[in-house]
DNA sequence: GCGTTATTTCAGGAATTTCTGGAACTCCAT
DNA sequence: ATGGAGTTCCAGAAATTCCTGAAATAACGC
C-alpha cells in the first residue's frame, strides 16, 4: 500500500517532530495516518501504510489510547479494531492540554508543594524555599486560569482566541469600574513579593 | 559538595521531569540547581554539587543558553563564567513558551503551510488537505493569540489570569452593549461581533 | 469443544541519546 | 613566546528507548 505524497509528507513530518513531542515516532506517524484518514483504519491497515512492524502498531495504538488520541471503531460485520482520531481539532487540542498538564506540570505542583511544607534548616534552605514558592505561586496561577478556560464551549474558547490581547482592553474598561466603586483599593501586583530577593 | 535536604530533593525532582520537558537529566538538574542558587554558579561548583562530569555539565550549559534559561555572569576578579537564571518566574515562563513554540509548533505550521499549496491529485488527498487545513486554522488561531498576549507587561497577563474564565462575563457585556447600540443587526452571536473588531 | 482470526506481551537486538575522559583550543598574565 | 586557567570538542562507553519476531492470549464462528 503506497500513499499520496501528500499524506506520507504529512505521517513522515509527524514521526519526525514525535521526538519532540514526548512521542516516538511510531506513534507520531500512526496518529498522523488516522488524522487523515478518510475513514477508520485497523492495525493492518496502518502496518501496510506505514511499513512498521505489526507489534509497533499495537504498541502505538495503545499509547495514542493512553493519550486519549484515538477512538475505537467497530465495523458492522467485522469483528477487528478500527480507529479514527476526534474529528474536532479543538477536541483534539482539550485531549492534549489536559494530558500534558497531567504528565508534565502535575507531578512538579505535587512535588513543589510537599517541598514547600518542610521547615528549612539553613539559610540556604530559606532562599532555596522562597525560589520554590515563586515558582509554585506561578503554576497554581497557570493552571487555575487553564482549569476555567477548559470549561467554556468551543465558540467561547474561540472568541477568546480572537479578542488576543484585545481582553485588556476590556480589562481597563472593568478596572476603571471598580476604581470607580472603590477608589480605596491598593494596586497589590503577583510577582512584586517575590522580587524583592535581586542578586 | 553536599546540597541542602531540599535543595537536593528539588534537583533531583527536575532531573528525573527532564525527559517529559525534553531535556536531558543534567539539563534539568543544572537548572534546578542554577534556580535555587542564592547566587551564581561556575560550572566547577556546578560539578562539585552535582557529581557528574565537567564536560556534561558544559554541554548542559550550552543547551541552557540555547534556550535562554540561564544567564551569565561575570565577577569582578574572576575570570570564569558565572550562571544564573532569571529570578522572575514570569522571565522563565515567558521564554519557556517562547522556546517551545519555536521548536514544537513552528516547524509544522511551515510545513502544513506548505501542504497547503500543493493541488491534491486524488480524492484522498482532497480530503486530506481539508483535515490539514482545520489543524493549520487552529494553529495559526492559537499562535496569533499567543504573539498578543505575550507582548503584555507581567501585571496585565497576570490580571488576565487571575479572570480566569471570567473573561467570558465580560464578553457577554460588551456583546449586549454593542448589541444594544446597534439593535438593528439580527440575532448576532457572542464571538460574530468581536471577530471583525479584532485586527 | 476446535480451528481460525485478531490482538497483546515480551525478550532481546537495533538505534538513539546521554555521559565521560581526555585532547584541543582560547584567552590572558607574565 | 610560555604557562596556566578556563572552556569546548570529540570518540567511544554506558544507558535508555525503540522496534521486531515469536510466542501467548483472547475472541469468535462453527
Amino acid at each position: 500500500m503506497t500513499l499520496p505524497p501528500l499524506v506520507q509528507a504529512f505521517v513522515l513530518h509527524f514521526g519526525e517532530m514525535g521526538s519532540r513531542w514526548g512521542i516516538n515516532r511510531s506513534v507520531g506517524q500512526v496518529y498522523a495516518l488516522l488524522y487523515l484518514s478518510p475513514e477508520p483504519l485497523n492495525a493492518d491497515q496502518i502496518v501496510a501504510a506505514l511499513g512498521v512492524s505489526r507489534s509497533n502498531v499495537s504498541m502505538a495504538l495503545r499509547e495514542l489510547q493512553a493519550w486519549n488520541l484515538v477512538l475505537l471503531r467497530h465495523l458492522p460485520g467485522d469483528r477487528r479494531d478500527h480507529f479514527t482520531t476526534p474529528d474536532d481539532v479543538w477536541v483534539i487540542l482539550r485531549t492534549l492540554a489536559e494530558e500534558r498538564k497531567k504528565r508534565e506540570i502535575d507531578p512538579t505542583l505535587t512535588v513543589l508543594r510537599e517541598l514547600l511544607m518542610q521547615s528549612p534548616g539553613s539559610e540556604d534552605e530559606r532562599h532555596a524555599q522562597a525560589r520554590i514558592r515563586a515558582m509554585h505561586a506561578m503554576i497554581e496561577q497557570l493552571t487555575g486560569w487553564y482549569d476555567e478556560v477548559k470549561r467554556l464551549p468551543n465558540e467561547r474558547l474561540a472568541a477568546l482566541l480572537r479578542l488576543g490581547a484585545g481582553v485588556t482592553r476590556l480589562l481597563e474598561t472593568a478596572d476603571r469600574v471598580v476604581a470607580f466603586a472603590k477608589p480605596a483599593r491598593p494596586a497589590a501586583t503577583t510577582e512584586s513579593q517575590w522580587t524583592k530577593e535581586s542578586p
